[in-house]
DNA sequence: CGCAATTCAATTGCGCACAACTAAATGACG
DNA sequence: CGTCATTTAGTTGTGCGCAATTGAATTGCG
């Protein structure tokens, strides 16, 4: 035969890694969005987090725990990125009344006003991506099945 | 018109970034290489190394530069995550004699055995994400483009 | 009601990512 | 040859991501 057989070794290639091609991915989108962030004063976590709380109708925020399930992140995170974004003046956190372990957080009038700073910064993105808005949904489709996918993997 | 125009508004919604898509899927898989990983007593940034470190002919090492060329990772990720691999005994650093300011990393006999116990990973990962073979190397190739398009975006 | 189990946020600890900076070695050039 | 720019690792500081734990509030159930 002049081919081997496909060795497991060839599974070990840096560069046949799904996951090494998402994890730079995901990374230089984190640099551009570095760069688009900084003048609104937020870092790409933050913008994530405002993103979420400009969708609900008239502000009226979440509890922390349901921030977390939409970014898929948990208190040890989103607990002190919060407290960050309080000192910058953009959130409110209070404890519920209803139930004092939940603590709700809403965007202050600064943080309501930042959003028409940020609408840009999609479009910049987009176009720097070089792909078309369907090509991207389709990616963006793929990757939401891969997460699930895994996710179940790893609990199960 | 019974549709609005799409408005900016639509692009900031967290269901339409790309970004948070990838993300999430960059840290599922995160998730599933801390299990998969446990055993052989690496992370997953770790097991890149490694990677890398297994692609040299006889084993002759990288530079710390070289690395961080392959991985897009720069000395002060890899420093730490280095003098790490060598507290465990997985890798050799030693400044090379040709030029004083360059690092050779190699790894031991321990690290180069921790191959065998490897090779499953990649055959446990792909198993988990439920997508074919050619189906994860078309998302893989589409990753790499938008990683280059991001990096020129950055810079340029 | 009273007590155990659960829920929720916060904290601690560790490792990674990256910007900014330092220090040492090398190379380029007049 | 000497000086200055460049290259290479390492260090420092900040923030994210996550496991594990804590503590307080709530819920469930006998």
């Amino acid at each position: 035969m002049t081919s081997t057989r496909p060795a497991a070794e060839d599974f070990l290639r840096l560069d046949r890694q799904i996951c090494f091609s998402l994890n730079a991915a995901s990374r230089a989108f984190g640099g551009l969005y570095r760069v688009l962030l900084k003048d609104l004063g937020l870092t790409y976590p933050q913008y994530l987090v405002m993103l979420a709380l400009w969708e609900e109708p008239e502000s009226e925020g979440l509890p922390v725990k349901r921030l977390g399930e939409r970014l898929r992140l948990d208190s040890g995170t989103l607990s002190p990125l919060l407290k960050r974004l309080e000192a910058s003046g953009l959130v409110r956190r209070e404890r519920s009344a209803r139930d004092e372990r939940s603590v709700n957080v809403t965007p202050t009038e600064a943080g309501v006003a930042l959003k028409e700073r940020a609408v840009e910064v999609p479009r910049s993105i987009a176009r720097a991506t070089g792909f078309e808005l369907d090509e991207i949904e389709d990616l963006r489709e793929r990757l939401n099945r891969l997460t699930e996918a895994l996710d179940t993997a790893t609990l199960g």
